[in-house]
DNA sequence: GGGTTAACTGGACTCGCGGTACAGTGGAAG
DNA sequence: CTTCCACTGTACCGCGAGTCCAGTTAACCC
């Protein structure tokens, strides 16, 4: 219980990085117990069917994903106060931590589940849209700081600028995915920042 | 060979609308052949096997694509000479199209098999890539173009802006299938539109 | 009319994978 | 000493991909 770790989160593991190399479909439950050296009757235990496993790795990489969130943009308040600067700080933090990631960012599960989604049941789908949704309104606030304080050089719906950020990385993820190549999310993601600074302009008082 | 259709393209058609709505995994030979009114032996004599029917689709995928985007810009070019508003034009035309589809655009089958790319071989993978790259050269070149005629309020990689216009509508339809909603597509789009808005200014003589 | 070929049909079979069922086991906790 | 949890191991089912192949039908060619 100490060296080895909670079966259910090795086998998480396991399936995560292999999901996130290979797709769903591609990776096998023989695969998963192989890796997690349990039985399959071992991985049936924990999962009642590969659905729940699904669901179980969007939720704990959902809940990383918003907690790595939460983490940069704190750090980036914390760099500076103004609500403006805050997002750009944090958007080029975010930028910097998928180039730093050897051999490119996994790919987010979210595009991935979103195009294989009749393999999945309705908790999966709703899960997935749930965080897309917690995203928007986490930008969105973000958003809405910064238009109290600075003006809008164009007139945009803040909801879908803050669905940007999410369309922005996640584009940037299947260019870089389908390119080989290593910094298109990173790129995308500064071009976006570009977007905000044009936008946003100092209100004249 | 009049009234039915070459069966090679009525598989083709079958299996396009099939693997849109549901994914490539999720749809069966079986299911094809039925839709297309063969058997399972007529359906191999055309395709060695479901990597070879990937390939075909996705090659017809993207000339379709191609033709598209020929089509609209070549429109818009007669709409208005100056790039930038050509480009403007191209882009909104784009939006429109997206949001005029009943039911949401199907979804782009570039991220799709992004995502599930350890199923296919590489020759599909590569044709992937080749789209992607195809585009970035076409958008490169009329970032170009705008580029002589106006100036950059900041400066932007345009290689990468180019990708820009690729990853906007991927991400776009992520958000889009992922959400269930109809319009995140286009509106990302006419929000990338404002972008350039921002970006290219009249060149000051 | 006979021969050749393209475009299939139909059926039998193999294999891998997801999923089920269930009996047994080892170790910790009470 | 018992109970329960967290498994192991095995046997079994059904489905879908993919293989093999023998036979059919229609078209065209000499």
């Amino acid at each position: 219980m100490d060296q080895k770790v909670d079966t259910r989160s090795r086998i998480l593991d396991i399936a995560e990085a292999s999901v996130l190399e290979k797709g769903f479909e591609a990776t096998s439950i023989e695969e998963i117990v192989a890796g997690a050296e349990i039985s399959r009757g071992g991985f049936f235990y924990h999962f009642k069917d590969k659905n729940a496993l699904a669901r179980a790795m969007l939720e704990r990489y959902i809940d990383a994903e918003n907690a790595l969130y939460d983490e940069l943009f704190a750090r980036a308040r914390e760099l500076n106060d103004d609500p403006l600067h805050c997002m750009l700080i944090g958007l080029k933090l975010l930028a910097e931590m998928l180039e730093d990631m050897p051999s490119g960012h996994p790919g987010c599960v979210i595009a991935s589940t979103a195009y294989q989604d009749r393999l999945f049941d309705e908790g999966v789908r709703d899960l997935n849209r749930q965080a897309i949704l917690g995203w928007r309104k986490r930008f969105r606030g973000m958003f809405e700081e910064i238009a109290e304080v600075y003006g809008v050089k164009e007139p945009v719906n803040l909801d879908a600028l803050g669905d940007m950020v999410s369309g922005v990385v996640e584009g940037g993820l299947v260019l870089q995915r389908a390119l080989r190549e290593h910094n298109n999310a990173s790129e995308q993601i500064m071009l976006f920042r570009t977007y905000l600074k044009l936008l946003f302009v100092p209100k004249q008082t």
